[in-house]
DNA sequence: AAGATGACGCCCG
DNA sequence: CCGGGCGCCATCT
């Protein structure tokens, strides 16, 4: 599954967004789709998964579980967001082998 | 089969 | 910065 590769490439310090993920995946309208992926949970790396603007979209327990381990990775936050300036993942040149 | 829902994204005011 | 609305897509009622 391509979503679950891509996502399994975001190295641990650093984040990504649904939506460049999906983008990443080959699926530019599938954001909504990696997220079910990562709920679904094959034992990925959830917490380097944002919304767009390094916000997490996750509530409650959820969000703070996320916060606490991508800080212990040394992820930066800006207020409620990451500081994706800097921590933000850039996926290869979509290497669509071919 | 139609409507509602949700770890989304983007545009507007 | 914030809220509201609309488009997307798969799943569940």
């Amino acid at each position: 599954m391509r979503i679950e590769a891509v996502i399994r490439r975001i190295p641990r310090g650093k984040v990504s967004t649904y939506g460049a993920v999906a983008r990443a995946a080959g699926l530019p309208r599938g954001a909504r789709l990696v997220a079910r992926v990562l709920q679904r949970g094959y034992g990925l790396p959830w917490q380097r998964v944002l919304g767009a603007g390094g916000e997490i979209k996750l509530r409650g327990d959820s969000a703070i579980e996320q916060r606490l381990r991508l800080e212990a990775e040394g992820v930066r936050f800006r207020g409620r967001k990451v500081d994706m300036k800097q921590c933000e993942f850039r996926f290869g040149p979509s290497v669509r082998k071919r």
